[in-house]
DNA sequence: ATAAGTGTACTATATATACTAGTACACTTA
DNA sequence: TAAGTGTACTAGTATATATAGTACACTTAT
C-alpha cells in the first residue's frame, strides 16, 4: 500500500507559502494521531503528483519537518512519522505559549468569553491524544 | 506630549517582516489596555526616527492596523486608538479559534499538561481586560 | 544484474514580497 | 506662514517562494 495521506488541503490563493501549508497539514495529522509512529508518508514524487505541486516544494516541507523532529527520512525507503518527543523542547514550548497568549488576548478583546475559550481548549486536548501514549519509559 | 509608545521591540534578525512586528506590538498594547481609546500613536515620521525604520514601513503597518479596525487615522492630526469592537467579527474569531486549536494541540503533543495550558489561558484573560468594558449595549 | 522507486543535492529561472529611498501634496495646528 | 501630520506615488534592491530540470546514491523486488 502506498503512503496515503487522508487530508492534505492546499490553497494556492492562500498567501501562506505552499511548503508551510504542507507542513501544517502533516503536523496536524501527526499531532492528532491520524498518522501513527513509523507510518510511511507519501513519497516526495507521489505527493507532488497527487497535489500538482513541484517535488522540490514537497521536499522542502519534509526537510523542515525532519529538522523539527516530526518525521525521519531513510534514503531509498521513504519518510516516516517520528516517535513523539521524550523530553520538553523548552524553546518551542515558550514560543507556543507566546502564540497562545496573543491569540487568547485577541479573542478576549473581540468579546469572546473566557468560558467559550476554555471549552475550545478542553475539547482540543481531548481530541489530540488518542495515542494513549503517556511518557513513562 | 508626543505619542509615546511604551514598548516597541523590533528585531531585525527576526525573519518576520518588520511591519508585522510593528503591527503585533501595537495590537498587543491596544489589546492589553496599555494604549487607551482615542490615545494618539506616534506619528509615522516620529516612530520611523526612534526605531530607525523607513517611514514607508511604519505607514504600511498603520494602514493595515486601520483596515483591521485597531486604529483610525486623521489627516493632518495623526493616528489614534480605535474604540473596541461592538459586535463579533465571526471570520476573525473563526481564524483565531483555528490558531488556538493548532497551538493547544502541539503543546499537548509536546507533553505540556492541560492544567498548565489552562493556567496560561486564565492568566492571560485576567491581564487583557483592564478596560472593564463588557459589551451590553 | 537490472529496473523501479526512493531521498537528496545541485543549478537556473521567474515571480512576488519586503524594504528602502525620495518626492509630492493635502490637511491641521500654532 | 511654518511646522507637523497623513497619504500617495515612483523607483530600485534584496530576499523568499516556487518551478524546472538534472544527477546520484540507496533500497527493494525481479
Amino acid at each position: 500500500m502506498k503512503g496515503v495521506i487522508p487530508i492534505i488541503a492546499i490553497d494556492l490563493r492562500n498567501p501562506k507559502p505552499i511548503y508551510e501549508q504542507i507542513k501544517d497539514n502533516v503536523k496536524r495529522l501527526i499531532i492528532t494521531g491520524a498518522l501513527k509512529q513509523d507510518e510511511k508518508l507519501p513519497s516526495v514524487r507521489e505527493l507532488a503528483q497527487t497535489t500538482s505541486i513541484n517535488p522540490n516544494t514537497i521536499q522542502k516541507a519534509y526537510k523542515d519537518l525532519e529538522s523539527e523532529g516530526f518525521i525521519y527520512s531513510v534514503t531509498g525507503r521513504g519518510n516516516f512519522v517520528a516517535p513523539s518527543p521524550k523530553k520538553l523542547d523548552s524553546k518551542r514550548v515558550e514560543a507556543l505559549y507566546n502564540t497562545l497568549k496573543a491569540t487568547v488576548s485577541e479573542l478576549s478583546y473581540l468579546g469572546v468569553s473566557e468560558s467559550d475559550i476554555e471549552k475550545v481548549v478542553h475539547n482540543t486536548i481531548l481530541h489530540s491524544t488518542p495515542q494513549g501514549g503517556k511518557k513513562n519509559d
